[in-house]
DNA sequence: CTTTGCTTGTGAAATCAATCACAAACGAAC
DNA sequence: GTTCGTTTGTGATTGATTTCACAAGCAAAG
């Protein structure tokens, strides 16, 4: 089956999926249904049927999932049937909480390039890594075959790092930075902000009581 | 003007509305047409009006919205017309990071609480903060009057936390921990995956030629 | 005071996403 | 091989969000 159009959310929920899936997998269980995956996922099975069939028709009805089959189904759609070559901008205290979280390492993302233009970062060890000059970034992108790109720098940095970015190829980015980064529509762009996050919790807290 | 429901993508962009309102404000506009505002924030100008008819009638037609005034009002929606007060658990490399980031403190985010299990951690300085043993959470949310819960714990740890801290009062909580958090509905959740954000990229690159 | 050029505010329309509801399919039991 | 209980896959429906399109309102110019 050929997805015609997959919204970023459904995107997430195949990920959710994955998580739930090897959680059942741990635990022995070898066929779920809609209904379980919908339970420690959080959302509805009928949600769950619809995510999966854009993608095909993996499940026996009356009986559900096999567990194994589907992880491994959703962990290709995903695109994680492989590994992705990362590279992290920015050598900062975030740049280095994300290095040293071993969680990418599991899902199948390698940190290969770390980069950064203040000289007292430049040269340091990180693991088996050293932190690189923004300046050689382009020929280390090639060197590493570097595929997506970190921005965890300060706001004003963040556009020209993108941009060298993808002058050297890279097609997916996720930015850390507190601004919105202009790309060609071609470029896969995730945003993270905290500072949003947090105003939507103050949002939510001050309008909770009847406005 | 009383908003009925305010979806979450539309307080989300509020949040980017400031953004661009302070760069207005700070290069000496005084009005600002819903046009300029969608262009710097990456939305059409139908929408930006949209969003602000919400909460009233800010701008004057045939001239836009006088930039300040409009400024305080969206900061007074999304309730940083005050300063929040925040604990972070979890003292690990990302808290950290979360914690020395100016970006908070400048939005009225005042983490004022650090802590942790790890005994090596309980007792060290964070700047003018002490990391607490997680035993103390529930004296130390009373005493700082902490509003506002961020988890940067590993996954395993997250639930207890998060129940913790609902126990002490926290009605609004951001979890980087990479597992689904179950709270009671009136408490405002958040969750941040890195993980997810991660396959999210890689589901683009893998799909984008034509599946 | 009237015209002109803009820009807002907002119902109506269109698009997009989630849910419903049910026929089809399967295994197990007998 | 027929019945029963279960669960999938999916067209139809509902609901939410975004975009459209235009009347109403304002300032400036003459």
């Amino acid at each position: 089956m050929r997805p015609t159009k997959i919204s970023e959310s459904a995107v997430r929920r195949l990920s959710l999926y994955l998580r739930v899936l090897d959680a059942f997998e741990l635990a022995g269980k070898t066929t779920v249904s809609s209904g379980d995956l919908a339970e420690l996922g959080g959302m509805t099975p009928a949600q769950v049927r619809k995510d999966l069939s854009h993608f095909g028709s993996f499940g026996k009805r009356g009986l559900g999932y096999p567990v194994s089959e589907l992880r491994e189904r959703v962990t290709e759609i995903l695109g994680l049937g492989r590994r992705w070559r990362v590279g992290l901008v920015g050598a900062g205290k975030l740049g280095a909480a994300l290095f040293f979280y071993d969680g990418f390492r599991g899902q199948g993302f390698d940190v290969v390039g770390v980069f950064d233009n203040d000289p007292d970062k430049i040269g340091q060890r990180w693991g088996r890594l050293v932190v690189e000059d923004i300046e050689s970034m382009d020929r280390v992108i090639h060197a590493a075959r570097i595929e997506m790109g970190i921005i965890v720098t300060p706001a004003a940095s963040a556009q020209p790092i993108a941009d060298l970015l993808i002058a050297a190829g890279v097609e997916a980015i996720l930015n850390f930075a507190p601004t919105r980064l202009r790309v060609r529509p071609e470029i896969t762009l995730r945003n993270v902000n905290l500072e949003i996050e947090l105003e939507s919790l103050a949002f939510a807290l001050t309008h909770e009581n009847g406005v």
